[in-house]
DNA sequence: ACCGTGGTTAGCTTTC
DNA sequence: GAAAGCTAACCACGGT
């Protein structure tokens, strides 16, 4: 059996590659239809976003230092957490358990 | 009255953003919760994309080579083969075959 | 003149498309070269890397651990400096210059 | 003595890393010194690899299609047959022309 | 309209 | 062999 029929999964037989357009490729299909729809989804949040961002700068906010905002607004909890964490990582690195 | 005004990250006391920026402040901080509410929701999109591949992997598919076919699927015909082209065009500038 | 050849960039005149192999493919083909020097300098790094670490946990250290410390150690000064800007940046964010 | 113990960074005292760690705690800055030492010239690789592109770039030729071709001049003429073929196959499945 | 920057995603390497 | 972390390419946004 051939490396590429390998790699074409739902068939148990020797119909493979016969099975072009068959089960195989609808359920291929069905999958990349999936992953199309949600990739459309995230694109219309993105598009929210976007939208959120114009109407901040219509009323005068700098779109610029929200969106650094926003990304230190995300690290923060982590970060202290980390911070918190650096001595005790000190510790486990040279086995003082 | 919200956690989100606690949440406000340079603040030890939560009536600062209120004193340093009054109602600006207060706009805001609803327009940044705004935003980050919808990353949110583009983050678990994100996760369910992964997990529709996940299911693929898992029934024997290709993802790599599923990944290769939504980009083409997605990509103008038109400039795919102007793209081709120009690396066609390259390949014999440098001897390749 | 074609796109494509237009996208051809060391001739001024309309031998481009013979140029194959010429100047312009001398040229890219150096520029490629240069490139793969490099990277092959940045993989031998890598390598260097790995076996500090391979010599590190060969002394009983904790490699993850160690990791970890490089990469906040890394953090820690931007981050300090994050961490003073954030009012500021809420500040302008609001445009109080 | 050098100014890297002054640099760790989980440290307000400079001596806190022999006090704690003692003979290791010496012994693992020096290695993460010699890590980041070796991490820094890695970047000034690649910050030497972005330049070459930039210059590319200034004569006119096209990034995206260099970067591809690295990629291709990389790869094993037989691994990229077969990915090729899988996708082909993919698409023959799903009745893409 | 272009350039530069920043964010996101994919691929690779290494580890368990 | 799977999972994670890291790195690098791609893309899209905002500014000039």
């Amino acid at each position: 059996m051939s490396k590429n029929v390998a790699s074409f999964p739902a068939s148990n037989d020797e119909e493979e590659v016969k099975d072009t357009g068959g089960v195989a490729g609808k359920r291929l299909l069905s999958l990349l239809q999936r992953v199309e729809t949600l990739e459309q989804e995230k694109t219309a949040l993105a598009d929210d976003i976007k939208e959120v961002y114009a109407e901040a700068k219509g009323t005068g906010f700098d779109v610029k230092a929200m969106r650094r905002l926003i990304k230190l607004r995300k690290m923060e909890p982590e970060k202290r957490r980390e911070e918190d964490e650096i001595l005790e990582l000190y510790k486990s690195a040279i086995g003082m358990v």
